[in-house]
DNA sequence: TGTACATCAGTGAACGCGCGTTCACTGATGTAC
DNA sequence: TGTACATCAGTGAACGCGCGTTCACTGATGTAC
């Protein structure tokens, strides 16, 4: 709150950068490369004088990178929060935890739940920022090395935020470190493609949200019987009632 | 053969065509998109005529369609004899095959080793068209829809060869078609990705390429197990020895 | 074997247009005293 | 509370340039008779 007021009129006086950078995601979306962008287009788009355009950004890839961190700054937190919020629904804060070994069945329940909803919250953002994501996910493969870069640097800490999230809520405390770290960029990758399919294919979104789950627990469990754990899943699956208690 | 003189004299004739496919392939390779390039730049890198452009195509797209055409047929077949190959050097084609039920163990030595192999020969293709293969993955999610749309039958016609090569060559036959395909497009989906770093990080090569394949691995275990049969993949992992000869 | 004609890749000049960028200007808001 | 000045978003005209596309032409190769 203290600090609201500056930023606040900010976001007042910026009022044009706003409008111009709306108006490149409106463009993008409409199936364009950012850097295929004229600056005399986008003004036409955001109603304002090409010249403009200098006073908020020097390039068009600034303009991109503005975007960028606009998006990830507001996906993160909810993301890392519902994560939580997901396990405590398992298993409340005052609750002893269940663990693998006493639990599998469980165990495998709560880490399943957490991928639901992570899953779903996660599509459902990527539909609510339709023209943001279509951007992203062009731009990660496209011509800007400044926004490729900008965007494989989301990718990761995305990657690493499940990762953490997936140690500190104990979902899977048998696999170690890089292993964790390899599957979740995996999911990571495929999250982002999905979103794409999700957002383009309507009528497939039930299908598509399935498929993502699916897919997400199919990488968990490879990598955890891989990992000679396999014992552990195979209890779960047979649903072994638990050890004690 | 006999054909021959006929497409001789065709690729004699269209000396532009292919100078200008190689010079789309160049700048785009240097960071573009293909709609971003300029057809007098085009043609300026090819050493002709802005207007020989329209002696052979339409429009820009046009000639991305051709570039995508020339490589698909170019690694289709080599990917799917690989296959067959990897397959025979496990289990000679004279010899009985081994079954999942008789020799789990066998059969997972059979299928790591395609898996290996097809891993290797498909990054080594990618490495040897790095261009072609830039490309393609830019304009996956690129802004042209005809480019992007064909790009997509490429990923599906790669899934779906996959998924006919591991069904024919029994490599496992305890999964059913859709989930087969499933897990073949998810496959893909990250071999391209992989693809690219992997072009991109000259050494990370081995790594990427280790990456990849306990990534395949990871997903058909995974979907092995989740469809109830952990079991053979637990006994193929303990090295059970042939239950039979 | 020779001749006439068609096809086709490639050339070079010319066009009008929209682009990025610059400059000098305006008017509103914030700041110092 | 008032005044003078600075800052800053936005304007409008002007520039030179490279672009896509057209037209009429050339010269080599293939084809019919």
């Amino acid at each position: 709150m203290a600090s609201k007021p500056q930023s606040l009129t900010k976001t007042v006086a910026a009022q044009g950068k706003r409008l111009l950078m709306d108006a490149a995601l409106k463009l993008t979306a409409q199936s364009r490369s950012i850097n295929a962008l004229g600056l005399r287009e986008l003004a036409r788009e955001a109603g304002l004088n090409p010249n403009t355009f200098y006073r908020h950004f020097k390039s068009i890839d600034e303009l991109g990178l503005a975007i960028i961190e606009e998006m990830t700054s507001q996906i993160r937190l909810p993301l890392r929060a519902l994560r939580r919020q997901a396990a405590e629904s398992v298993v409340p804060p005052g609750m002893a935890d269940v663990s693998w070994e006493t639990n599998p069945a469980l165990s495998m329940q709560k880490a399943t739940l957490v991928t639901h909803q992570t899953v779903r919250l996660f599509l459902d953002y990527a539909l609510q920022n339709r023209n943001a994501f279509i951007m992203g996910i062009r731009e990660l493969h496209g011509a800007s090395p400044a926004l490729r870069q900008a965007l494989r640097k989301v990718m990761t800490d995305f990657a690493a935020d499940m990762a953490d999230d997936i140690r500190q809520l104990q979902l899977l405390p048998m696999l170690d470190d890089a292993t964790l770290k390899d599957i979740a960029t995996a999911v990571s990758r495929e999250m982002f493609q999905l979103a794409m399919d999700y957002i383009e294919q309507p009528e497939q979104r039930e299908t598509i949200s399935n498929q993502a789950e699916l897919l997400v627990t199919t990488l968990f469990t490879g990598a955890v019987l891989l990992r000679g754990h396999g014992d552990l899943v195979m209890r779960a699956l047979r649903g072994t009632p638990p050890a004690a208690s």
